[in-house]
DNA sequence: TTGACATGTGAGACCGGTCTCAAATACGCT
DNA sequence: AGCGTATTTGAGACCGGTCTCACATGTCAA
C-alpha cells in the first residue's frame, strides 16, 4: 500500500522539509521567482516530483491577486453560434496563458447578472460578456468599478465605455436587403429570433439587444432608399421559441399582401422557414427568397443553397479574448468597438418574385406553372 | 469623485470595522454559518452593502477546500455535439450551486493532460472529460489520485474504474446496419471522423476511442449475422480534416465494388458525403443509401431528409454533471457506467440498393431511370 | 586584511477568508 | 439572588502560497 495519502495535497512545506531547505526557498524555485542555487534548485526539484507536488493554483492566485482565468458570460453555448464564439476565445486565452470560466445566461439578464457576481467572486482577471440586454447592465458598471477588464462581445451597450467586438450588422442587412431589391423584391420580411413582447415590431423600444436594432436599422434604410413604404410592417421578432416560428412565419405568409422575400435572423430562423414552406407547399426561390445571417455548414446542402451572410463568429470570439488579454495585462489606450466584416454569400435562394401572390391557391398554380 | 476605490478591494475585515465588530463575527454573518444576533447581522450586511462588499471566492476556497467548480474536458467545444453536452452540463451543475471551467483538448491527449495539471492546480471540486484516448490516461489516474472525483463522458477508458456516461453505441451502430441490411444492402461503409495513422481500417490497434471501437462492432455483427463477408473492409477513418473526407468518400465510391450504404460517425461527415456526392452526381437514395450519427435540427431539411440515429446528448452532459455531484457530495457505492438510448429516426436517405454499380457511367443510367 | 557588493537562504508577515476555543453575556429556573 | 446552561462574540490560528527583509556567505578589489 505505497500510496499517497488522498486526504491532506502535497504542499510546497512538505516538499521544503523533504528537500532539507526553508519553505521559502522551495517556493522560490518551484515558483520560478528570486533566485537559488543550481543544487538547491535540483534537491526541491527532485523532492516535489518525488512527492507529486502540485501548486495549489488558489493559494497562488490569493496572495498575487491575479488568477490566470477569464470569464465568459455567452447567451447559449449550445448554439453553434457561440460554440464557435467560445472557441476563438479559448483558444487566444490558452495561447496567452489564461484559463476560461464559462457562464450561460440563456439570454436573461438576470442570471447573466449572477454569473457576473459569481465570476467577480471567482477573481477572474476579466471579463467576456455577450449582453443580454441593453437595458438591464448595472452588472456591467459593476464590473468595471470593480477594475476588472470587460469586453463586450458581438453586441454593444451605448452607454457604456467598454471593448466590443462586433460584426457590421447594419451594413451586412442593409446589404442582404439591397441584394433582394435588386432580384425585384419590395415586400421583405425580416423575422428576428430576440425575445420580444410582441411578435409584431412597434418600434425600438421593443427591442433589447443591439445588434437587432441595427439589422432592422439596415433593413429599414435600403428599403427606403429604394422606395420602400413602410418596410417596418414585415419585421416580426420572437422567432425563438418553438412553434412559435412556425406561427409567425405561416401568418405573414398567408396574410395579405405576404412578403416575397426573408431575411432570417440566424440559421435556426432559416430552419424554420425552411419547415413552414414545406408545409405550406411552397418553395424557395420560386415562391419565397431567403437569405439567412450565419453560414453554418450545411445551408450550402440543403435544396436550393442558402445565400447567407457569413460572419466571422471565430474571429470575434478571438479577438475578443485578445484584447481582453492586452487590457489585463495593462493597455491604458481608450476603449474601442471593433468591427468585423461579414461578407453576402451567393447561393440559390434568391430568386425573382412570382407576379401574383394574393391567396394561396393563386401561390400553388404559380408554383406549378414555374416547377 | 465619490468612487469606491478600486484599487484594494472591500475585505470582511473592512465591512466588520465598518460595523463595529470583530472580523469572525462579520464572517460569520456573511458566510452564513454559526450564529449571530439579528441586530448584528443588520448592522453587518448593511455594511456589506453600503461598501459593495464581495466575498473573495478563492480564499474561500481555500480554507475549506471546497471550490464548488467543476472542470470539463471537452474534445471540441466547436462541435455542436459538444455544445449540447456542454449545455447539458452547465445546466445541472449551476442547479446544484457549481460553477464550470471548460477546457479545449481538441481531441489531443498532450493537451488534455495539460489541462488536467490546471483544473487540478485550480482545485476543482470534480471533473467531467471526454478522454481523447484509451491508451494515454496516466493523468486520468493522477485524478482519481488527488482523491477527486470523475465522470467520463462518452467515452469510458477500460481500466479505469471511474463513473461514466455513454450512448449504446454498439447497438446503434447494429440497429443502422441492420435497417441497411433490411433494405436490401450487402455492401455497407462505416465512415469515421476519427483521427488514425491511415485511412484504411487495419484493426482495432487504430483506435483510440472507445465509441469508434463499438460502432465498429456493431457494424461487423450486423453484418456478419447476415453473411456478409469481410465487413471491414469498408470501414474508413480520419475522414474529419478538411478535404480529406471528401478524397476517402470519393475514392471509397468510385473505386471496383463500391458500397451502396454509408453509415457516417458525425453530421461533418454526412454532410461531406452530401458535398461529394453531389460533385459525383450521385443522389440519395438512389445511388447511395445513407445514416449519419446525429440527430442535429437541419438533418431533417435537406432532399432527402437524412435517417439519424437520435442521441440524447444533452442529457449525457445533464447526468454525468448529476452524477458528479452526487460523488462531490459523497456517495460511496462503486462506480457505474450509464448508457443512455438512441433511436434511429428513419426519414428518406434509405433505398433499394441500385442493382449494378461497376461504373459511375452505369450509376448516372440508373440515376435517370429511377428519377 | 578589510570593506563593498552580489548572491543565497530563512524567518515571518501577509492575502482574505474559515474555524476552534474560550470568554462574555443572556436566559431560565429554583 | 444564584446557578446552570445556551447563545453570542472576539482573539487568533490556519489554509498554501508570495514576498519583504535581514542575515549569512562568497567574490573581488583596494
Amino acid at each position: 500500500m505505497k500510496r499517497t495519502t488522498s486526504k491532506r495535497l502535497v504542499t510546497i512545506s512538505d516538499v521544503a522539509q523533504s528537500a532539507g531547505v526553508s519553505k521559502a526557498t522551495a517556493a522560490r524555485v518551484l515558483g520560478s521567482y528570486g533566485t537559488a542555487s543550481p543544487v538547491v534548485k535540483e534537491k526541491v526539484r527532485e523532492a516535489a516530483k518525488r512527492l507529486g507536488y502540485q501548486a495549489n493554483e488558489l493559494a497562488r492566485s490569493m496572495t498575487t491577486g491575479k488568477s490566470k482565468t477569464i470569464g465568459v458570460i455567452v447567451g447559449d453555448i449550445e448554439n453553434p453560434y457561440f460554440g464557435q464564439a467560445v472557441r476563438g476565445i479559448s483558444d487566444a486565452a490558452h495561447a496567452a496563458g489564461f484559463d476560461v470560466i464559462l457562464s450561460n445566461s440563456g439570454e436573461d439578464a438576470a442570471k447573466e447578472k449572477a454569473a457576473v457576481r459569481v465570476l467577480l467572486g471567482k477573481r477572474v482577471d476579466g471579463l467576456i460578456v455577450t449582453p443580454a440586454s441593453v437595458y438591464e447592465t448595472q452588472h456591467l458598471h459593476e464590473i468595471q468599478r470593480s477594475g476588472r477588464p470587460l469586453v463586450l462581445l458581438d453586441r454593444t451597450i451605448p452607454d457604456l465605455a467598454v471593448d466590443a467586438v462586433v460584426t457590421d450588422d447594419r451594413q451586412a442587412a442593409e446589404a442582404a436587403t439591397r441584394a433582394l431589391i435588386e432580384a425585384g423584391h419590395r415586400r421583405i420580411a425580416y423575422i428576428s429570433a430576440t425575445e420580444a413582447d410582441d411578435p409584431i415590431y412597434r418600434g425600438p423600444h421593443q427591442i433589447n439587444l443591439s445588434t437587432v436594432m441595427e439589422r432592422i436599422e439596415g433593413v429599414v434604410a435600403a428599403s427606403r432608399s429604394a422606395g420602400i413604404e413602410n418596410p417596418e410592417r414585415y419585421i416580426r421578432l420572437g422567432a425563438n421559441r418553438r412553434g412559435e416560428g412556425d406561427k409567425i412565419i405561416s401568418e405573414l405568409l398567408q396574410g395579405a399582401d405576404r412578403p416575397t422575400a426573408i431575411l432570417a435572423s440566424d440559421n435556426v430562423v432559416a430552419l424554420e422557414v425552411f419547415k413552414t414552406l414545406r408545409r405550406l407547399g411552397m418553395s424557395i426561390p420560386q415562391d419565397l427568397s431567403l437569405i439567412a445571417f450565419h453560414d453554418a455548414d450545411w445551408t450550402s446542402v440543403t435544396s436550393p443553397p442558402i445565400t447567407v451572410i457569413a460572419q466571422p463568429v471565430y474571429d470575434l470570439g478571438f479577438e475578443s479574448a485578445q484584447i481582453l488579454v492586452r487590457r489585463i495585462t495593462g493597455s491604458g489606450d481608450a476603449p474601442r468597438c471593433r468591427v468585423l466584416a461579414t461578407t453576402l454569400i451567393k447561393r440559390q435562394s434568391i430568386g425573382a418574385p412570382p407576379e401574383i401572390q394574393e391567396s394561396p391557391a393563386v401561390l400553388q398554380n404559380n408554383a406549378a406553372k414555374i416547377g
